[in-house]
DNA sequence: CAGTCATATTGACAAAGATCGATATAGATA
DNA sequence: TATCTATATCGATCTTTGTCAATATGACTG
């Protein structure tokens, strides 16, 4: 009964965010805890249509062509970048309802007013 | 000097982030890369002041105490979470400020303009 | 259809990470 | 000081991941 038992382990909160939803935010974040993925994300989005061709990813970001493709493989598993075939070369997009879905979430998590749309 | 030669491989685009940075914002999003820690920032952000004693983070999330030390340790690491001795407990705090700088990185490298501030 | 080019997959390996039991540390209390 | 409690660290194990060389796939070209 002291004042310090007073002010702690109460509570007992739960977390806002229940496990499958956790999963999938933390799956989209898994995504861009790579640095190679990180830049390969902010090159497609620099490019003006926001998509680019894979062959200018590879030389690129100091990797192998295996590497790129394997990052980019990634990107596209969790959503965040579309593919398409383009004749002989494939082309990467950012997919702005995913990254539109990450910043909602991120808001949620944090709780910051800005994102809570 | 066909017409699919025209249309790719020429740009040589630079990505829009330096390998330092990239590595540090990949760093924020590996700390957020594990369901339960994407959970524990979210109880932690959930409390009216934004922190919660440690004591209150065990047992909720089915991890070990040692389990969830560790997960707050990387997150104290990267500098989303603050703490702080008070008495024998210990209190986790949200770091507004590198939450910010997260959305803002993000916004750059998405080139999102609500979050380019 | 044979060759060339762009991209993906495979296989292998080293490094990192998640988890837990056991133990250490450090503050509070009697 | 001895003890209790809260949190951290250690050691071990199992899984995941980043990387590349080699190879496969699939599309265009002559």
């Amino acid at each position: 009964m002291t004042a310090v038992d007073a002010s702690c382990c109460e509570p007992g909160a739960q977390p806002s965010i229940d496990e499958a939803a956790a999963s999938d935010l933390a799956g989209l974040f898994k995504a861009l805890s790579d640095p190679v993925r990180v830049r390969l994300v902010a090159l497609i989005a620099a490019q003006p249509d926001r998509e680019v061709c894979a062959c200018d990813l590879v030389d690129v970001l100091g990797r192998s062509q295996p590497t790129i493709s394997h990052h980019l493989k990634q990107l596209h598993a969790v959503g965040l970048v579309d593919r398409e075939r383009r004749g002989a070369w494939i082309h990467y997009r950012i997919n702005d309802e995913v990254v539109a879905s990450l910043t909602g979430a991120l808001g949620q998590v944090f709780e910051v007013a800005e994102f809570a749309n």
